[in-house]
DNA sequence: ATGAAAGCGCTAACAG
DNA sequence: CTGTTAGCGCTTTCAT
């Protein structure tokens, strides 16, 4: 941009360079893209003007011909969540590498906000979408993978929706946890659940179920509660309902890690004592997890591959349409200390 | 979009809209943007055909001639820390309201990919910039600026760069924690500093050294060392690096609140109890610096005030340019567990 | 080895 | 009340 005889900021368009350069606009547009070849000395006149100038050809206007943007969007509940801002950080980086942008929406849990951004994204001509979104966001999807839109599912699986999707076999993740509980001893095994059945949490309430049923244990044995939200705070109040419910419970695994570090305090504050009274396992093995006390036990989340996997998905099926892929990671079991045997 | 006869999807346009209405282009125009009256039978009509086709305006199109693209770049470290998360969640929902969208730039603390973020975001045109820069990056602002973007610094100044910013006054914020330790009755204090200098680490120092100062100890009373990174693990060994330095310590200040979690650890493993032996004071009330334990005294970061004003500071500079502020926000104290009076 | 000019999807000035 | 058309900045034929 250069300022005009009015003050006013007037942006340094290709013509302006052809100008300053003696050439055509249809030159510099070729030195800027290698797309044919340019005499040594004129590329030379040309760059000289770009620097002199400060010119930054617009990306937007290109892409009103090739039909790219080079602009990815990115939909999830919320990036400040540890987990998710370390997805969108990795996912932004590996899509910059191939010369992508990253446009993030938090939908901050709300559907009407989630569409909204859906909406933006699709004026805003991505070329293709990132999602992590609500059990309602079907229809939308469906809509905009019928634009030939290519659709991402990360961390979460839609019904009747078919598309590429990457995720962590949640029910196996469960079952680790699960079955380590059972092999120290527990045999009565609170578990606090999701608010709202969403897939991930189906499964991992599916995984509970099938690790008890597989060590002969009726469904007595287990209690569940569902946490008001996704807090800190909910996790308090979670644990002191499931083990008011259920007193002679001597494990808890929580679908979170947030919950289950609330339920530390939760527990702890009715005065047992963990790993000794109660044992607890969290979910998605978050930094915190670590630094907690004791350190929690957690399920790990692999958000490397996770987001590796799904940058390379998206980036073949912007190249090639295909059948719709569905890659599935195994997480792993983080044993730390707030899991131990139960008092005899 | 819509596939045509060779099975290749097309993007709908406002072309498609206008035939499918019977109008003309300018019509479905000024329907979709209210630019001027349309008859409501039309409106009708054209708002039928824009639903039934799935059309979604190409908002970059009109950034061409409006040289608007409602899009604002956001430059930082990375998003994956917690407290830099939250202020990008929060700026994005704010800047949401005002029909503005954000590209996210995650630096990793890197100055080559800081310039090629800056770089991208010209060439997409956005409408102005946020960041929080690194060191290095006055240049690239500069020239930035000269172009006539607006651009707003979050948490950091640049020297020599006039330009709007929002920060907090981490002199004060330092300095409200020294003193809390000196009233507590510490005489040797400790302080974790940056590995490298930064316009908030020195003002930081610059609060501790006015405290001490004010209650006339000298500067044999301090000692300072530096960390190797942001991380946990460089938090660790900073510590003992520390207390090996100067174990007459009573307490120790870090400049980050990972940083501090790291401390904690690292003298709990030299075997050294908080707060009994040493009080412990992190910086930038993350939300893990409760559930540690103990619990962590440390100096709040305002996320939300500071997010609300920038994003307003932009809003207002998008509008009219004006003399460069400088809005600062003071940072509070908060008590908890990880500090108490030396023993005598 | 380079230039001229059409056209991408849309807005806004002009015309009626 | 609505249509026609120039032109935004660039890529890409088609020419030479």
């Amino acid at each position: 941009m250069t300022s005009d005889q009015h003050g006013k900021y007037v942006s340094v368009t290709i013509k302006d360079v052809a100008r300053q350069a003696g050439v055509s606009i249809a030159t510099v547009s070729h030195v800027i893209n290698g797309t044919r070849y340019v005499s040594e000395e004129t590329t030379a006149r040309v760059n000289a003007a770009i620097e002199d100038l400060g010119y930054y050809p617009n990306k937007l206007v290109g892409s009103l011909r090739s039909k790219k943007t080079y602009t990815i969007g990115l939909v999830l509940p919320s990036i400040s969540n540890e987990t998710f801002g370390l997805l969108a950080e990795v996912i932004q980086k590996n899509l910059f590498k191939f010369g992508y942008n990253l446009i993030i929406c938090n939908t901050t849990y709300n559907q009407k906000i989630e569409e909204e951004a859906f909406n933006t994204l699709l004026m805003k001509k991505v070329d293709a979408i990132l999602a992590i979104p609500s059990s309602g966001a079907g229809d939308k999807l469906r809509e905009i993978k019928g634009m030939g839109i290519p659709v991402v599912l990360v961390d979460r699986l839609l019904p009747g929706l078919q598309t590429d999707s990457v995720r962590v076999d949640n029910v196996q993740g469960l079952k680790a946890a699960t079955r380590y509980l059972l092999e120290l001893g527990h045999r009565s095994i609170g578990y606090i659940d999701r608010k709202i059945d969403q897939s991930h949490s189906i499964e991992q309430k599916t995984g509970f179920r099938l690790a008890l049923a597989e060590a002969g244990l009726s469904p007595e044995s287990r209690s569940v509660v569902r946490a008001g939200g996704y807090d800190y705070k909910s996790g308090v109040a979670a644990a002191q309902r499931l083990i008011e419910k259920n007193p002679a419970l001597t494990a808890i695994i929580a679908y979170y890690d947030i919950t289950a570090l609330g339920a530390l305090r939760g527990l702890a504050d009715l005065g047992y004592r963990i790993p000794q009274d109660i044992s607890l396992i969290g979910y998605d093995g978050m930094p915190v997890t670590e630094v907690a006390c004791p350190r929690l036990t957690t399920v790990s989340f692999p958000v490397h591959q996770i987001a590796r996997a799904a940058c390379n998905l998206l980036m073949k099926r912007l190249e090639q349409a295909g059948e719709p892929q569905d890659i599935v990671i195994v997480p792993e079991l983080i044993v730390r200390d707030s899991t131990a045997a139960p008092r005899s």
